[in-house]
DNA sequence: GCTATTGTTGCAAATAATGCAATAGTGTTT
DNA sequence: AAACACTATTGCATTATTTGCAACAATAGC
């Protein structure tokens, strides 16, 4: 018996969910992935499949046994690949978390230009605001803003992410434009909700003193695309990366205010399970987006004078 | 080609470093050696051997691709015994990292008791006072003794460890036996040099205040049994874990000392890699120490009115 | 109860793996 | 320097395994 075979046919057919479908997806017969998926029933001494002739099901066995036939699978591809002789030519799978709104305000284009790169790579995309553990869900790589808690990842800095003060010219209209920090206790704050303190915005002075600001709350949200445009639409003063405000900007839909205070940038990074054997594929997106975002990410091309 | 048989067969190849040992040891001719190891050679496309017939070395390929074939190898066993019927009986190698002393006096007997258990898992530990990286070094488990730094290991307690002060009777009737923490001032230390303060001593008094005494420095050493025999020496006193001073201290070679102080415990932990899909023989092993040593381990059973 | 479709099984043909013996190459010894 | 001892490789006949086709059995939907 081969076991690989064995293995590459069972996971074929939970994955498929027929014999008939894995057997031409792997362009043999179905007898074949019949017998092949029997005979490792028989070497393990235990039955993965519950089959009639209608309906498929895992067994407790195959359900435990189907996500380590795969991780040995695709840790042999990537064994194979290492040392292959064509190594430029990447492949596989590769699982990638990321925020929502820069997964698909930036992200998204990247992606696609790294697939056109490496059309064999298949990429898999968690687009989650809450962070998921890595090496349980087998992501090979995360992206994360911010600060990080585990200090066992490996997290590589992929861009500056700034923050801009802005409102649409109406509202600053209707409502005055505030000249200091202090002024935006008198005005409606958007805030993002997946903050631990959504309200307190920090900046520092023009003179260089750092200062938190407690802004009356008129909306809150998980979303910083939908505060965006909420401040669009005149309902208050919204702290925006610039990362998803710069185009609203440009456009003069929206209008930084207090830009002669300055507002502490977090960092955006490449986290990924530091492994044994780091798949090459996510060695080359990590490398892929530093060099697609960089320090200075083309987001803030037209705002230099904004993020001081 | 099956892509399996290549890979032990290379594998055997590299351990034994001859063809025909690695085809006596896999139980085949050294013909189907030699032919498996060129097919899987002309199926990466790179050279993994260099040969001349006398002499055998890995290329550079090869010592990239070995550990990742023989990671392969063992990942496809442990998932198939993960369903397989004979689960009970746990095979493998484990390899374990531990403090040399500790090692030395405790894990050594345990160890022993889990390999009659599970006679086919081959044990490799690594003695070694120095803290190695778990991942890179692909340990499996490894014993931790006192505070645990990286956040996305699992960490399981394996037993207290609690401390003593002693020195031996013919010493203490020499320079006089201490009655408080403040008299240790005018004694001879024997100090653990992997601490950041070896000097200094923390204690509870018998009030319940916390205090840190400095001793004076009289031998240095990374060696806790080094120091222990010193102290049994006559040349000073000792803060010892018990499970290094108890044979001592029952034997009456040392004597326990300001015994009516609280000295801080810290816990024994068995710490391994956050993987996927942990090694059953890890977990076993790990359930296996806690029974061993547990809450109230052995070492401490006759010195129950020392450590209070 | 019929039908369409599924997984399983039997069997001959095709394919691949194996071991043996011969071969060629290399470091060591005399 | 030449014979020696031991190595990995290769050719080839034998053996074992795998494959696909077709027939079969089983089931859900009509």
């Amino acid at each position: 018996m081969n076991r690989l075979e064995s293995l590459e046919s069972f996971v074929a057919v939970v994955e498929s969910g027929q014999f008939t479908i894995a057997a031409d997806r792997l362009g043999i017969g179905k007898s074949v992935i019949s017998r092949r998926v029997s005979e490792l029933e028989e070497h393990l001494g235990a039955l993965l499949l519950h089959r009639t002739t209608r309906t498929l099901s895992l067994t407790d066995a195959g359900r435990e046994f189907y996500p380590r036939a795969v991780q040995v699978l695709e840790d042999l591809d990537e064994a194979e690949q290492s040392v292959s002789r064509s190594q430029q030519d990447l492949s596989g799978r590769l699982r990638l978390a990321a925020p929502l709104s820069f997964g698909l305000f930036h992200l998204s284009n990247a992606l696609n230009g790294f697939s056109n790169l490496h059309p064999r790579v298949v990429l898999d995309i968690d687009l989650n605001d809450s962070e998921v553990d890595l090496v349980q869900e087998g992501i090979d790589l995360a992206l994360r803003i911010g600060d990080l808690d585990n200090s066992t990842m490996v997290a590589r800095p992929l861009a500056p992410i700034n923050f801009v003060l802005c409102a649409s010219p109406e509202y600053l209209q209707r409502m005055g434009t505030p000249h200091s920090a202090e002024d935006l206790a008198g005005h409606r704050g958007l805030c993002y909700s997946n903050l631990p303190e959504p309200q307190k915005w920090p900046f520092i002075d023009p003179t260089g003193r750092a200062l938190t600001i407690r802004i009356p709350l008129q909306m809150q949200a998980n979303n910083g695309q939908l505060l965006l445009d909420a401040a669009s639409a005149g309902q208050g003063i919204c702290l925006s990366p610039t990362f998803i405000a710069y185009q609203a900007i440009l456009d003069g839909r929206l209008q930084p205010i207090l830009t002669d205070y300055h507002i502490p940038p977090v960092t955006a990074y490449a986290v990924y399970p530091n492994r044994r054997f780091i798949p090459q594929r996510v060695r080359a997106l990590a490398d892929y987006l530093r060099q697609q975002f960089g320090d200075h990410p083309y987001w803030d091309d037209g705002l230099a004078h904004v993020i001081s």
